[in-house]
DNA sequence: GTCTATGTTTGCGG
DNA sequence: TCCGCAAACATAGA
């Protein structure tokens, strides 16, 4: 669940509530294939003793710094999330990793899908090299998503969330840019115009500052929607334009939202602004 | 109770 | 290499 903004405003928290300089003590897995690549007993043995020296974002991975040269990446996938609480607190159903702090607060890895991944490694770009610009970046130009949509004969939303090409779009924020750009998401890519690419290209820009800014989408209240740190909602919800909003009127044109499946997923367009 | 959909990524097969 | 599909899981909602 959690896209580019929703993992900006997690590692935002972590840094507001001081988890730089801080010691990991000690390490409890209780879902072993969170962690990846090492068990967990070699997992606990290398981040014991280390004091975290920086966190950072880099696409949909929170990457969190260790002395020592080591990086630990943590990615949400669907339904992950981080709490720092008293380390007195009860573990929580679905609490599957417990990074022990020496300032007596836990940092704990909570998710209901088990999807989510710990990888400790002290070669963090062999993961974080193969991902594509960050879009918020400058690097992430119009001509650099031309050169990715170039000659493509694959459909323009399920290469968007390819993260090869573009690092940290999702779901939501793909349907929104799709939609402020005014481009079909089935469109095959190789077919889009200059002028599509320089509107898509603003967009993607555009909606994923607004996510950032309104501090993240949460869209329901259970437990596998989007919570920051200290159970935080975001507010991006009401700026979603489609998402979600199948039968409702299109923001632009008042045609009602339709909702299909385009590369498996999910898929909100409005018919008419989105030929 | 039962069935379906789910905001992500990887690996497989054509 | 490119692309589509299923799987990794648990729960909310119909």
């Amino acid at each position: 669940m959690p896209e580019l903004p929703e993992v900006q405003t997690i590692v935002n928290d972590l840094l507001t509530a001081g988890l730089v300089g801080a010691e990991i003590t000690g390490a409890r897995v209780f879902w072993p294939r969170t962690i990846s690549g090492m068990s967990p007993a070699a997992f606990g043995r290398r981040v014991k003793g280390r004091v975290v020296t920086g966190v950072w974002r880099r696409a949909k991975y929170i990457v969190v710094d260790l002395d020592g040269g080591l990086g630990l990446l943590i990615h949400l996938r669907m339904t992950g999330r981080l709490d720092l609480v008293p380390a007195r607190q009860p573990r929580a159903k679905h609490e599957h990793v417990i990074l022990e702090l020496g300032d007596q607060r836990h940092l704990r890895f909570h998710d209901t899908r088990k999807f989510g991944r710990f990888c400790l490694t002290a070669e963090p770009g062999k993961i974080l090299d193969r991902l594509g610009p960050e879009p918020l970046s400058a690097a992430f130009t119009a001509r650099r998503l031309a050169d990715c949509l170039k000659a493509r004969r694959r459909m323009v939303k399920p290469l968007l969330l390819d993260q090869r090409m573009i690092a940290g779009l999702g779901n939501i924020y793909a349907d929104e840019a799709l939609w402020a750009a005014g481009i079909h998401p089935g469109r095959m890519a190789g077919t889009l115009l200059p002028a599509e690419i320089k509107a898509l290209h603003r967009a993607i820009r555009q909606v994923l500052a607004q996510g950032v800014k309104n501090l993240g989408t949460t869209l329901g209240s259970g437990a596998g929607n989007f919570y920051s740190i200290a159970r935080h909602r975001g507010r991006n919800r009401d700026a979603l334009k489609v998402f979600r909003r199948d039968g409702l009127p299109c923001p632009r044109c008042a045609h009602p939202i339709r909702r299909i499946v385009v590369g498996q997923r999910g898929t909100h367009f409005c018919p008419v602004c989105q030929q």
